[in-house]
DNA sequence: TTTGTTATCGAACACTTTGTTCTCTTTTAT
DNA sequence: ATAAAAGAGAACAAAGTGTTCGATAACAAA
């Protein structure tokens, strides 16, 4: 790929997320993406068809990325193969987004972050779904397989935002120990 | 209040809502809910400032309404005072959105449904938050309170989530069920 | 029924945003 | 060095925004 296709993209993403920390998705114009990036009208258009095309390609950027890394880390050990295994997916991705790579944090912080927040349930869903078909695990419930892995991805989800809008105040492992907790009848 | 103000709200919040199940929110300008609700444009920016604006209006009416009615129950029962209490508040909301009260289905069904979501979580955490508090339950866990009210609302409000995508094949009190089983460590 | 008030209407307004087309210049890979 | 590709910048029509104006109709209260 063109060296300037890279950077003229790179900068388009940075100058949107910047603009996303700023003001709500709705109320960013491409005029402005256009503004911050520092590029000519034609080459914006030339890479994204629209708004909501960027939004798409920032977010598969963004979650496939890190949901890539959290299946490596799921070829080693399961969901929560080990009682005590520190190195279970849910951790892994606690520590991932700690270190706000690509700046995800921002993003799931920022007014718009619900549509982060469903891109990133949708992604972990796949995640979710793919361990329980493997693991072909025995349902010690009575409940639906579809319900439980909506269950797990929408509570992960969920308390992700809680700790990032609460500042991030404990560490991923203790977080992870939360998570345990209430996900202990099903995990 | 006039007649004509009513009428020509409703027919503000009928339109917006028809708009809605159509295509996204975005996507909806204010031309469209002018033409949809066939009024003047004058008259539209005398009743709402902006489409926000009227976003939240709408908001406000739907899940003012459903908690209200929940808070009712509340009163009576708590969130889940009894084993067997069919009678539980999550129960009487499921039943109530089944009713499909001022069509809340079609909205959290809609393609702008996250901004539904995160309405109908708010309202949810509140109404939790004040049970917690009234009951003083004694944690029986070492959570922090704080993360198990939002566990709570943002489990209940993604499980709504995937009963209606999944067109509400479930009976409320079977989904009742559902909520009480994952729940059963903290509730 | 009459009267004063008020919501609605419709046209017009300046302004912004959008997405496209054009030509010209610069960068890149080979 | 050269051809191909990417970017810049101006200009464009089309659509949407939010406001102002005067005229009309519906309203509540006397």
């Amino acid at each position: 790929m063109d060296r300037r296709q890279q950077k003229t993209r790179a900068a388009i993403f940075a100058a949107f997320s910047t603009l996303l920390a700023e003001k709500n998705y709705n109320k960013i114009t491409v005029q402005e993406i256009i503004d911050t990036a520092n590029i000519g009208r034609t080459t914006f258009y030339a890479h994204f068809e629209t708004k909501d095309d960027l939004l798409k390609a920032l977010c598969e950027d963004l979650f496939g990325h890190i949901v890539s890394s959290a299946i490596d880390c799921t070829h080693t050990h399961g969901l929560y193969s080990e009682q005590s295994a520190p190195e279970s997916v849910f951790c892994h991705l606690l520590q991932h987004l700690q270190e706000n790579d690509k700046n995800i944090i921002g993003l799931l912080s920022s007014e718009s972050s619900e549509i982060f927040l469903r891109y990133f349930k949708d992604s972990l869903n796949g995640l979710v779904r793919s361990q329980f078909v493997n693991q072909n695990r025995k349902n010690n419930t009575d409940l639906p397989q579809d319900f439980l892995i909506n269950h797990i991805s929408g509570s992960f989800v969920e308390m992700v935002l809680w700790w990032i809008k609460g500042r991030m105040k404990q560490k991923p492992e203790e977080l992870d120990g939360y998570f345990r907790a209430v996900m202990e009848p099903i995990l």
